[in-house]
RNA sequence: GGAGGGAUGGCCGAGCGGUCAAAGGCAGCAGACUGUAAAUCUGCCGACGAACGUCUACGCAGGUUCGAAUCCUGCUCCCUCCA
């Protein structure tokens, strides 16, 4: 396969594409010139996570292919919550949340994108904006008539809840029918004729394609991209402290930067393709790296998709701090950008027990856990184990420096600091 | 409307009057080995407490019992069959 258009050859070399509604004539129509393209998003959390990553990579991909890239949140859709790959129905948001969502989701755009009303820049929209103000009768009389039961019944979303004989309601059904009609209000807004998202979105996105058909008589086009799961078969991203979220706020950029350093061996050469903006000379000539030496090309990894989502600047505090804590053993405590806690000389003359620290640096998530940790010999204060669970941290322990490290296993680390 | 089956910890899933904070698996955490990898082995894996322990938890609300995830009643939701 070698398209033609700049856009499809690059999400091809790159691993992005999963299924398109049809390849040669998408490419033949980019080919052409720039094109309108969306993605929409849901609003159901104050973040994205990784797993929402490929597709803000394609954005990015359709902008800097000077292809105009639209971002869809979901502010009506959301409201009535999409069941693909749900086995049972979500709790449905309130108004409220979901403008709260919506304005947070937005901010991980900012980099990535460049707004603007330019035929190259990105657009963000919600389509509670025309979904909000539908007329029922009217709406059923002018689109529902596209749309049958015998085949809506057919698409996995549905087939497969009614499969497991798990119940579906009229509410989730007419999800596919409204993102459908995202869809076609796209294309007669922006002459949008791309939308593009994940595997799973496959029947929605056939659906849209099918009504801009029927109502416009113009041929449209779906792409939809692979579901990103770890060689181990893990889907990505998750870990006790929770899912790696992209907003800062939830996951400090240090703590991003340590995921893609930990990646797997076996996904290096695949989530450089994806995650990063590397060419692919070099990330080639990384992928050949064996052994240890593996490991240069998760540093370069773990830099390019820190940069790419929350700056350069981030990138080097985050790789100082861990070069000086996983390979030098010389941490500058001053500059390290570790979750610190700052103890008041009133709290170090009582004295703060051990269990209290490594939850209130969110070490641990309890105190029954933080008992166990320490029990298990995973607790460290400036890398001296501490078996001891009773242990109180006073002014002591400062004596000899102004800052203290504490650790739960060798990987998450805190600083303890006096006012 | 009638008859029957079901609802268990983040997920899957056993238990069917005491020995149940609930088998087993997955996920997660820690230790060992390594390369901040994988695989493997070991330990942990509801909350609070230094600890005897206390509290919360087997859909919800009551009840029987010395004692209930387990029995009874009502309710909610799901499934199957009949109308």
């Amino acid at each position: 396969m070698h398209p033609k258009s700049d856009f499809l050859n690059i999400l091809n070399e790159r691993g992005f594409i999963h299924q398109a509604t049809d390849f040669e004539a998408l490419d033949v129509r980019m080919a052409q010139g720039p094109l309108t393209a969306y993605i929409g998003f849901d609003a159901t959390a104050s973040s994205f996570h990784v797993g929402s990553l490929v597709q803000i990579m394609i954005l990015y991909w359709l902008q800097q292919t000077s292809n105009k890239p639209l971002v869809l949140l979901g502010g009506g859709t959301t409201k009535i919550g999409d069941p693909t790959g749900k086995d049972e129905s979500r709790k449905l948001l309130n108004d409220d949340e979901i403008q709260k969502n919506i304005k947070s989701l937005s901010r991980v755009f900012e980099r990535a994108l460049t707004f603007g009303k330019g035929p190259k820049e990105a657009v963000l929209l919600n389509n509670a904006k025309w979904i909000d103000t539908l007329n029922y009768p009217d709406f059923l009389r002018d689109y529902g008539i596209h749309f049958t039961i015998n085949r809506m019944l057919t698409f996995d979303s549905v087939r497969l809840r009614l499969d497991r004989e798990h119940p579906m309601t009229f509410l989730e059904f007419n999800y596919m029918i409204l993102q459908a009609y995202d869809f076609l209000e796209l294309y007669k807004r922006y002459e949008c004729c791309l939308q593009i998202g994940g595997a799973d979105q496959w029947g929605n996105i056939i659906n849209g394609v099918d009504l801009v058909r029927r109502v416009s008589h113009k041929t449209v086009f779906g792409l939809t991209t692979p579901l990103i799961t770890t060689t181990s078969g893990a889907k990505m991203g998750k870990t006790s402290q929770g899912a790696v979220w992209l907003n800062a706020d939830l996951l400090s950029p240090y703590d991003y930067w340590q995921f893609w350093r930990n990646t797997e061996d076996k996904d290096v050469g695949r989530f450089l393709r994806l995650f990063t903006i590397l060419s692919l000379k070099e990330i080639t000539k990384l992928e050949k790296l064996e052994g240890s030496e593996i490991n240069e090309a998760k540093k370069i990894l773990a830099d390019a998709a820190t940069a790419f989502l929350h700056g350069e600047e981030a990138v080097q505090e985050a790789r100082t701090t861990a070069q000086e804590l996983f390979e030098n053993h010389s941490l500058n405590l001053e500059e390290a950008v570790l979750p610190t806690i700052v103890l008041t000389k009133e709290e170090l003359e009582t004295g703060v027990p051990l269990i209290d620290l490594l939850c209130r640096l969110s070490l641990t998530n309890s105190k029954g856990e933080a008992r166990r940790l320490i029990e298990g010999g995973g607790a460290r204060l400036n890398d001296a184990p501490l078996k001891d669970k009773l242990f109180n941290l006073t002014i002591a322990s400062f004596e000899s420096q102004p800052i203290l490290k504490l650790s739960a296993g060798k990987k998450r680390h805190g600083l303890i600091k006096k006012r």
